[in-house]
DNA sequence: AAAATAGTGTCTGTAAGACATTATCTA
DNA sequence: TAGATAATGTCTTACAGACACTATTTT
């Protein structure tokens, strides 16, 4: 049914470290030198084939544990291996927009657009056996690590950060486990400089259930007080409710919202 | 001479705020949904029409201003106007030696490897008025504003970040402002936070070169004596060589090389 | 000598680290 | 009451901001 383009549509075999120079020579359009983009604009016998995609670490805490979203593969390539839920762009279709419905289609969560970042993209040509796959990475938080929906989107599972890192033998599917990696890292970087890690709880919170997030996400106990006086003396950080939760033993804990956002200056540091 | 691709292939005009649900219906691939990579992969009829390119902002000190590097498109689209260098990325390539290979060839400038940062992606179904066009912007910084070579690259030139952000009329080709936007706003954050303002000067340098520097890129005076000691005081920002400067009028200064690379914990804050 | 730039010393304010003390709940 | 958790207070340390002062050159 479909037509088949007739150049450099097929995959060249061995194409994997890349040498430059040897790519030059491959019969497939010589990359830029000065023909910024060909005589008449990028014309469909210029076009590498190659497929941009979008993956999505959505990271959250279940029962006091970092973890990631993973979705497990049916198909070829890494059969059973569990991977990012990502989606191909769609024509005409913009990146955000493709990580949220990536991520709500294949696991049913739905992130909020304020708690959905870029993180990086990941291009290495071997990444993706089939072809050349250009994936566009996003780091998300949501709020409750909510358990996996039935039905068409059984297939997510949320796994505590260490596990998902450290399966010894069942490794991440294609690169997912250096994006997963790069993702916690670009967290543990946000909450020092930014009040995202509100994005990690429900509404309305005790301060230590904030604080308890934060040493989820770091892996480090943090002071008490001294946590505290930051968020307190940080305008715009948090804003009081006046009530208060008794959970099981102690002093109740007074509740708090979420304040208007704030950009931490100096930031808020991770012990060392 | 070139056979268009019979579906997808075209551009939808208006498609420009991609909404998600009237892209479904638009009779090119759905994306997604629970079908995450087609029954035999990435088949050719299911790859969207898109160009992968690198591009590049280049930054260095001209006469002591924060300059970038430009090159002057001919052909259409946007001829006439200044635009990043930059290429499409080859089939096989990796995407630093692709942008690395765009800005040599373009411009005859050379990016060392340590110097060269991904920035972000940008995706934007209409940023290029040809065809989908998903680029991943890099940031370098060159310690030399070499003047533009002749020749056959004789097309690049520095331009102050000031003027290039702020011509009026002209503006950048494609969304070029705003990568350079984003890309100076990068190198402002690493100055804080690394020792790549290093990468912006030549060796040997005086703390008075590398303050200036600071200066340039903040667009903000520092205190010399502050400045002095944050940076003496960090192990492996500068080494003494033991020699020193005379410029013109004023005390001799001290000479350094750069030091084996540091991280800043606590950053070297900029003015607020 | 004057002007200019480099380098040193020091006082002060801000904020984080450490930790003792008090408050208020449940078992 | 003991134990647990929350909240407050305070002493100390680290470090940046501000700025006075000294050092060494050219004109």
């Amino acid at each position: 049914m479909a037509k088949e383009r007739k150049k450099s549509g097929k995959r060249e075999p061995g194409s994997g470290k890349a040498k430059q120079s040897a790519k030059r020579s491959s019969g497939t359009r010589r990359p830029g030198a000065d023909a910024p983009d060909g005589p008449g604009g990028f014309g469909t016998d210029d076009r590498p084939a190659v497929v941009v995609t979008v993956d999505v670490v959505v990271l959250a805490l279940l029962d006091g544990a970092l973890s990631v979203l993973l979705v497990e593969r049916e198909r070829a390539p890494h059969p059973g291996q569990w991977a990012l839920p990502g989606t191909v762009v769609g024509p005409g279709e913009q990146l955000v927009p493709a990580a949220t419905r990536a991520v709500a289609a294949r696991t049913g969560v739905s992130v909020a657009p304020g708690r959905l970042e870029q993180l990086a993209t990941f291009a290495d040509p071997d990444r993706d056996p089939r072809t050349r796959v250009v994936t566009v990475a996003f780091v998300a938080v949501v709020e409750r690590a909510d358990p996996p929906a039935g039905g068409a989107v059984a297939s997510g599972r949320w796994w505590p950060v260490e596990e998902a890192m450290a399966k010894k033998g069942r490794r991440l599917a294609f690169d997912h486990g250096v994006i997963v990696g790069r993702g916690v890292e670009r967290l543990r970087v946000d909450l020092e400089q930014s009040d995202l890690g509100l994005g990690l709880i429900q509404e309305p919170f005790t301060l230590g259930d904030l604080r308890r997030a934060y040493e989820a996400v770091w892996g480090a106990p943090l002071e008490p007080a001294n946590f505290r006086r930051k968020i307190l003396t940080t305008p715009g950080f948090v804003e009081p409710t006046g009530g208060l939760r008794t959970v099981t033993t102690g002093r109740p804990a007074e509740l708090y919202g979420r304040g208007i956002g704030v950009r931490l200056h100096p930031p808020l540091v991770r012990p060392r």
